[in-house]
DNA sequence: GATGAATGAGCCTTCATTCAT
DNA sequence: GATGAATGAAGGCTCATTCAT
């Protein structure tokens, strides 16, 4: 028998990253995917039960992944709070540093998921924005942040800008390399647009 | 394509914001939009090439009013840079304040049109996104903002945070109230996360 | 606009009829059907929600009007037992006479809705069964039937001969005239295969 | 195709039978099956060409039964005409009542094999009911059985009627015994309905 | 022989768009 | 212009069959 190669699965997750990156999920053709993947059609539906789910699962690893790598950061009490929030937002860039396509499935494709409400990828979804605000509400009790700053807020605001900027680079990486967009949302975030000092 | 009797072009118009908002673009139903504006599915073909025209025009418009006040701003001259900056995020938040769905539209739809590249709507939207860039560009250049701030990095960045927070607003109203989210990013944006002064 | 016309759903009934009888529920495919109709494949679909439900509509048509022949020949008491009885074969072949492809349809794809058990024409046909012990049962009870018959597998049983008949006329009709097919249920079910008398 | 170790063979038959007989033959899965059989999907190939061909298998195995249990009772001189008939509803009562699912198959299943007219149980099936028809004839000539009865009729009729009543059985052993069943059959097929002597 | 992962042809169904009225 | 029935291309998914191991 041919034994069901976890490198199938690998490789038409990897197929289905490009092409809903680049066609969108409604745009996406199973056909497509399999053939990207260099695999028959109907051996798509062997590892995912269907087009959605291929989604879902890529999306839950995409936020799992996010997740762990902010439970670490959230640990550390070797760092200032805004050097978590640096760290955070660099282990966000790194993720999607040598996967544009991911990054664009991740920017673009988000909302499909948010519709339903459903799927594992949720809970790390909530959460992470929850992390996020535990991270500046320890910053402002610290007497480190600006306590007129709304944790939540932020927390969203930041997200969506990120996503914006990853964007960006994603269609256009030369225009917009991701270390600058890195350096400047750090510069954004911190001081503000007014000048420092008084 | 469109005719007399507005009336008519408008209602499927504001028919169209409703389910392209509720149902994604895709799962929106030319019949199910037809049937909301109360007229024939062939009567929205009178007014719209297709389907894909409809979304084009409603960004249009929305990107058309968006550059108009935009424009208006930059020319006046009794703003500091940060009150131009401060009244563009207030004209973007009242145009959707009275209209969640077509907040939503905005919000989850636009990857759709980027996709393409193409419409009327993309040239409002790059010089949109240009007019945000000169209002910082010229903050700086007079002393009021931050040089270090990349100014192209800033209003995506921006954009970006607010269509995100404007999603959490539309989703949930009373947990995201326009006014309180409008204050935060006005907040967050000047100010930053690091407290003022040293 | 076009109007629904009702000869489109009739057509497309009538299309399905042949196209089932011959290739079979499951062999029948709906292009063809729509073909047969001289009907765009989609129309199937403004008049039918699927494939099965053609099926339901077909032999929902054709269980009503048994049962309706049913019922008039039952409330006739001008009839004897032996009279309603042979009528009730009658207006069976009657009903089919016309049409061998109905006949095959009727015999060969009925099991396939037995097996849900649902559908309007479930009550149809239960209730025909009763009615058919029922004219046996009366006959029993005034004394115009043999008493040791149970009405119940007397009905069964004659309808399934009859199936078998019909099934043999419909695909030979010249090999199985329905006349005689007519006349030879009534001699077996009436006497048996016993001489008469003593 | 059939090779050594029947043991397999038969279990797969066995779990055809099973199979078929629940989801009849188009929702069959030859997966489900070659679980039934605890066997592996491909196995099933090595003994049966495809699917039809177990269907086939099975019926051939059927008829032929059935078959040699008639061709046995026709050589008999020592029954009267009645009494063969009579052993020939027992041989088939026999044939099924240990295994109603078998029933079932037999029940719902044969048309799909008509349709074709082909395989080998064909010969059977045809020769069986000439058989049917012999022994009527032989007890016409005899003066045993009643003249004016049909004899390939009467024996399409019964064959009907039997199938219809061991479907009935096989649904709902409970409501329909099979013992009731044979013994109603029997009444009905040679007294007819009307009562007996004149 | 045995396995079960892999294959890919095929079909039901949807729905944007058209067009006869 | 207005209507909505009609169209038919297109694609997700199934599953009988194959074949590498």
């Amino acid at each position: 028998m041919r034994t069901r190669s976890g490198d199938k699965e690998k490789s038409i997750a990897n197929a289905a990253v490009k092409v809903f990156a680049r066609d969108g999920f409604h745009g996406a053709k199973i056909t497509r995917i399999a053939e990207e993947a260099g695999v028959a059609t109907g051996s798509v539906y062997l590892y995912f039960k269907n087009k959605e789910s291929i989604l879902h699962h890529l999306f839950s690893k995409l936020w799992l992944a996010m997740h762990v790598s902010f439970e670490d950061l959230l640990k550390r009490d070797d760092l200032s709070a805004r050097e978590k929030i640096e760290e955070l937002f660099d282990s966000i860039f790194n993720l999607f540093s040598q996967n544009p396509p991911l990054a664009l499935l991740f920017v673009n494709e988000q909302h499909h998921l948010l519709r339903e409400g459903t799927g594992d990828f949720m809970q790390y979804y909530v959460e992470f924005l929850r992390m996020g605000e535990q991270v500046v509400r320890d910053g402002i009790r610290k007497g480190e942040f600006n306590a007129s700053v709304d944790p939540r807020s932020f927390t969203n605001f930041v997200f969506g800008g990120i996503r914006q900027l990853l964007h960006q680079w994603a269609r256009a990486p030369r225009q917009f390399p991701l270390n600058t967009i890195r350096r400047d949302i750090k510069e954004i975030t911190m001081f503000g647009l007014l000048p420092r000092s008084g």
